[in-house]
DNA sequence: CCTATATTTAAACGCGCGTTTAATATCTGA
DNA sequence: TCAGATATTAAACGCGCGTTTAAATATAGG
């Protein structure tokens, strides 16, 4: 029943956000009453607690481990984030419902244990290409940092309006000329002054 | 009356979100009691859509004016954006809550009024480019399209989260080289192959 | 001045929310 | 077997929501 609980709550959060998503509904949809919700996780709350870190912890793993193994190109950077974020949509939702919306309820916890350690990794990975000359000197990487996660993550954000507006399906094929499209503008984007820019394929 | 209850539905709907703004939370800002909301607009979703129609009226006239005046360049394009959603922080509330979030009550009339205006004249816009030869010509303007709308939105949706994970201060001179930054980054990334990439200034 | 209309007030409505209670069923170990 | 702990059920709680009603007040026109 625990387990049916989180199942249930991990599809209607995810989906609907936390205030949208009753506690009702997710009982119902675990095949029981509200009241099981407090007699596990005390409150609305924290089953939403609960469900979210069974949820995430993988992701977390996948992302800080990957970014520790060492020195990686940006474009490499790129891949990995988009791909993510293509393979879980619910990480989008979550994004805009509790992060990015007015009093997220997951604002602090992502800016703690996800964008926080995630972010110093990323900058130093740009300083690591500015240092090596792979990027020009004069870039700013705390903003270059920006772009690129603006560049990886607001597709998918705005998926819904970026559909229909500019006529994209967001199906597998097209989500990977993006991914290219965008590895080539960001790494051209940052390329030393001088140095021609080349197609990468 | 009237009024006072769009400038108090104003401030509340656009920071808070439609949802958590309640009914009563306006009246007592303009003064009086939710039975005005009814006297006037109807219902809450009815002064909703009269406050919507008065904020966004002038920034939808501006930037629909400044693109049909004619060929404009992409940075120019991406200046006016990034201003204007940095001048106006409601901007990125409303679509954060009323067009990203699921089932965001704006976002139908943000697709047909706003966004599916827009988006035409930034792809018209990218092709002109290409064919001058500007651009790359093997650009994929709808990608380039969402590109350059993730970079200039992005930034102030996310704001509250880049801020302390980047260590960001969004002032008015880092919003000016952020702008700068933007701006040779998607014009220096959608460079023709074999042109030098140049600094800008 | 008086009446008819427009505006404002105060109070209550029904509803669904998250939560809690108390009773019942199920399981477990000595 | 049978008490004790664990799990589940059904029903209700208080609360705040958007909304509605009906009475009181202000405002104009003949």
């Amino acid at each position: 029943m625990r387990n049916a609980l989180l199942d249930a709550a991990s599809k209607l959060f995810l989906k609907h956000g936390f205030d949208k998503a009753t506690a009702r509904q997710i009982a119902v949809a675990a095949g029981t009453t509200p009241a099981m919700i407090h007699y596990y996780f005390g409150n609305k709350l924290g089953l939403f607690r609960a469900m979210l870190e069974r949820a995430i912890g993988p992701v977390r793993e996948l992302i800080a481990g990957s970014l520790q193994a060492g020195a990686v190109d940006p474009a490499v950077l790129i891949r990995m984030h988009m791909q993510t974020a293509a393979a879980n949509p619910w990480i989008a939702t979550l994004i805009v419902n509790e992060v990015l919306a007015e009093k997220g309820r997951f604002r602090g916890t992502f800016i703690r244990d996800v964008a926080g350690r995630q972010a110093p990794l990323v900058i130093e990975l740009l300083q690591r290409a500015r240092a090596s000359g792979s990027v020009r000197a004069d870039l700013d990487v705390r903003l270059a940092a920006l772009s690129l996660l603006s560049l990886c993550m607001f597709p998918f954000l705005a998926r819904q309006v970026a559909g229909p507006v500019l006529g994209l399906k967001f199906d597998e094929d097209e989500i990977e000329r993006l991914i290219a499209h965008t590895a080539r503008l960001f790494t051209v984007g940052t390329v030393p002054a001088g140095r021609a820019a080349r197609p990468e394929h």
